[in-house]
DNA sequence: GTCCGGCTCC
DNA sequence: GGAGCGGGAC
């Protein structure tokens, strides 16, 4: 890909990308914040959320020391709780081994995955390696003519990467695929329509499973619940929540696995533990 | 009903 | 590779 090509996506970045919190910031825990909650989750969802977050926990100390309960409490409405346990024992690690500075190395951390990595390394380390999100993948696909997937979908990426500014790069992708080459493209307004093969190429996400009666649905209202009510018994928990009993023993089970819920004696809550480094011990041990 | 700046675990 | 994981906006 020319210079010249790259500096037309930038310039449209410099002069319309979305004014987001997070990007006034080049502190890793920050963006890391801000990538973990955008994980399959919309933007306009996140903003106060984040900003919420940032001023209870503003470091990653403050962040591991706190309770688990209290992060379950702040990330309410966000969805994927287990997100939420992710970055508690992240933040944990971090205190403890200082940041990893790379994108091979962020990998490492929960909930922290290809494209989360990236995101960070780019933005908070300077980085030149690309983040390849939903958005910037449609982008590339239509680049490409053809939906692309797996190697060929990173080396298309990495070829198209502007290494001076790969923060910026990376956002611009991202944002002229959230405003611009939607799944429904806007043509008239893209900046790059010059080397677009085929604004046509979508290929729809997979179908997801029902939501409703779902493990799911039941886990998020037990959180919900324990939120709100800092213990509970079955019984009260099935009373709050409207679940039968088979269901809640099911959602209560599976999110004691995951860390999300402990016992105490008879009653349920939500785990009163700071962050732990991950990895070796199970969620219940000590 | 669809979809979202994915990740983990199998 | 595929299922599971929330919740709100549209």
């Amino acid at each position: 890909m020319s210079t010249a090509r790259r500096d037309a996506l930038l310039a449209w970045y410099d002069a319309n990308r979305r004014p987001l919190p997070w990007r006034q910031t080049r502190d890793p825990y920050a963006v890391l914040v801000s990538e973990v909650m955008a994980q399959q989750t919309q933007i306009v969802r996140v903003v106060p959320h984040y900003e919420r977050f940032l001023a209870l926990f503003p470091t990653p100390e403050s962040l591991a020391r706190a309770p688990l309960a209290e992060v379950l409490a702040a990330w309410s409405g966000l969805g994927y709780n287990r997100r939420a346990r992710f970055l508690h024992d992240a933040a944990a690690h971090v205190v403890q081994h200082g940041w990893p500075t790379t994108s091979e190395e962020l990998q490492a951390l929960p909930g922290v995955g290809a494209y989360t990595a990236a995101a960070v390394a780019s933005i908070a380390f300077g980085e030149a390696v690309p983040a390849v999100d939903t958005n910037a993948k449609r982008v590339l696909s239509r680049w490409e003519a053809t939906p692309l997937e797996g190697t060929r979908l990173a080396e298309a990426a990495a070829a198209a990467l502007d290494g001076d500014r790969p923060a910026d790069w990376n956002q611009a992708m991202m944002d002229l695929g959230a405003r611009v080459c939607m799944p429904k493209p806007d043509c008239d307004s893209c900046p790059v329509t010059d080397w677009c093969a085929d604004a046509s190429v979508y290929s729809a996400p997979a179908r997801q499973a029902r939501f409703s009666g779902s493990t799911r649905q039941a886990r998020g209202a037990v959180v919900r619940a324990l939120v709100h009510g800092n213990s509970a018994s079955h019984a009260a928990l099935a009373k709050q929540t409207g679940l039968a009993t088979t269901r809640l023993r099911e959602a209560l089970e599976a999110l004691e696995s995951d860390g999300l819920v402990e016992r105490s004696g008879r009653r349920w809550q939500l785990p009163a533990a700071a962050g732990r480094i991950s990895g070796g011990t199970t969620p219940g041990s000590s």
